[in-house]
DNA sequence: TATTGTTATACTCTATAACTATA
DNA sequence: TATAGTTATAGAGTATAACAATA
């Protein structure tokens, strides 16, 4: 399967090395979104939700759609991030079923804080890379993410 | 924040971009990871355990640090794997107290077929890069996590 | 009829606390 | 006493199916 005699010039094998290297890195950081929302007694996904209303106000289905989520689900992850006061559902006025969900003060301030855990342990998990490398896994970080359908 | 007046020689600021691009990367990854296990029936978690035991045989101790979870998720975990036989409890000789997993025959088929899709996926998702960001990829990852207190 | 959101239900994942068996 | 593993319990996260309200 990975050899393949006859193929498009686009085409090419891709290394276990590429595919280990990705993963376990990813790995490495969920580990850190993780422990840093753990610490405000978040979840990763309340995390993300957060992230979502940083600067947005969407309806359910919206959220739903960014995260992958059956809208059911999402439904439940607003509830409980509303009953802890971190978000808030607000009607929407041109379209009666339609729910909008913004941050709170508290929410926001929550936020903040994560971020500035977050930014430190991804610094410390890049310590010992040059500058120069630094430069460049953001560059194709980049380049990989513009071209992935999201 | 970004202009620090006095700081160690061995600190530096930590640039948001960096942050977005780990992070959003690591997302990426495990969508791509979640969404191949499904194709399985499998989620994450189970694709980890499974992971862990491709070239070894540990005791359920063992797996929790590895996973970072308590002792009982993980008798929950493998629990489930067993009911679906990808999985086997065996005793360990030299100590009752413990309980070996190992994978069956059917854990390692599917783990064969799951790691042709995840390559393909992971393939796709770097598609657009050069050869020469690929290596620059896979050296900068295996760097960062190298030096990782896993 | 189609869309938005919720509810009911069920399963996976996870932790804490208490327990059993063994060392 | 300490360790390995399980059980009981509780809660978060997720999906499917059925539903109500609105378009």
């Amino acid at each position: 399967m990975a050899t393949t005699t006859s193929r498009a010039t686009t085409s090419r094998t891709t290394s276990p090395e590429l595919v280990d290297s990705l993963v376990e890195l990813s790995f490495a950081v969920q580990a850190i979104l993780t422990r840093a929302s753990a610490h405000f007694d978040l979840s990763v996904t309340q995390l993300r939700l957060l992230g979502i209303l940083r600067d947005r106000t969407p309806p359910m289905t919206a959220i739903a759609e960014h995260l992958g989520l059956d809208r059911s689900s999402v439904t439940g992850l607003v509830d409980r991030a509303e009953r802890r006061g971190l978000v808030a559902r607000t009607a929407a006025t041109d379209d009666a079923r339609v729910t909008l969900v913004r941050t709170t003060p508290a929410g926001r301030a929550v936020m903040k804080k994560l971020g500035t855990v977050i930014t430190s342990e991804i610094g410390a998990l890049c310590r010992h890379l040059t500058d120069a490398d630094l430069d460049l896994l953001v560059r194709v970080a980049g380049s990989v993410l513009d071209t992935f359908p999201t």
